[in-house]
DNA sequence: ATAATTATGATAATATTTATCTAATTATTA
DNA sequence: TAATAATTAGATAAATATTATCATAATTAT
């Protein structure tokens, strides 16, 4: 998705639930379209405060609330830090590297399997779209003992 | 796992390191034994100050990294709030339910396989033991519309 | 341009978690 | 069993994170 399109769609949203777009919400949505698939929450508030020193913190925790209700964004609970990204792609999910941190995605193809065997052996539907998995990346499982 | 082995495993554990068995780290022990599985921070510290007013909060979450450092008992996060249990038992993941909240075990059996062709595909080695997920129970699923 | 309504910023309240320090408690040794 | 050395708890408060309130400013439709 390109960044032009999610603003459309962003704008659009906002408009027929005769909402308004302010340029808070605009500089906002932008820092997490910049930011490279997950931004954490510290990070937007970072950005967001040298861009525009104005912007005052409830005002990004009420926005990021609100681009989550409008489904225009998601949230992504990763331990103790929520991340950020844009909604509208794929379902995928994250595997998180607990030693350097790093992102991989994850297709949600590989895991269809598993929430389908959890449907028929459980009676019970998982629907994530997002699921972070930790482990160690090959990299840090080369260089480290555990 | 018994009540009294994982007091007994406590204990020895303790002392084999130089520390010390209190009846605050008991107490919180036994109510985290009583938690029939899982038990929130929330509830642990409800119990505790009712059973020992006298035991301060800073005491409970000291006592809960402590119990998690030694490993006697393992830390879940789950959205906002995190579910503390008793380690030892066999590694295993949870289904909650996201309309009534109930938590269903799934054995580890069920995700190995999926963990292997994660590792076979990305090189990367998922090492999670409690992974929760979310979805709706047949229950719920039966009697709502989302 | 104006009116109606929503969103923002400022402020503060609330919640959560962690740090600091003194006094009490534990385990060990004599 | 008593004394000692070290750890732990409680009290306090500080730091951090999040949310509520309300007057003012900004947006959208007309």
């Amino acid at each position: 998705m390109s960044i032009k399109s999610v603003s459309k769609t962003f704008k659009s949203t906002v408009h027929e639930l005769g909402l308004r777009v302010t340029p808070q919400r605009q500089l906002i949505l932008d820092v997490i379209l910049e930011g490279n698939g997950h931004i954490p929450l510290q990070k937007i508030v970072e950005i967001v405060q040298i861009k525009s020193p104005a912007i005052s913190l409830p005002t990004i925790y009420r926005t990021l609330d609100f681009l989550c209700e409008i489904r225009i964004v998601i949230a992504l609970r990763v331990g103790n830090t929520s991340y950020f990204e844009i909604a509208g792609d794929h379902p995928h999910h994250h595997l998180i590297c607990r030693r350097c941190g790093a992102l991989e995605i994850l297709p949600h193809v590989d895991i269809q399997h598993l929430f389908g065997k959890i449907e028929r052996s459980y009676k019970f539907r998982v629907d994530m779209d997002h699921l972070g998995l930790f482990g160690l990346c090959s990299h840090c499982r080369q260089t480290s003992t555990n």
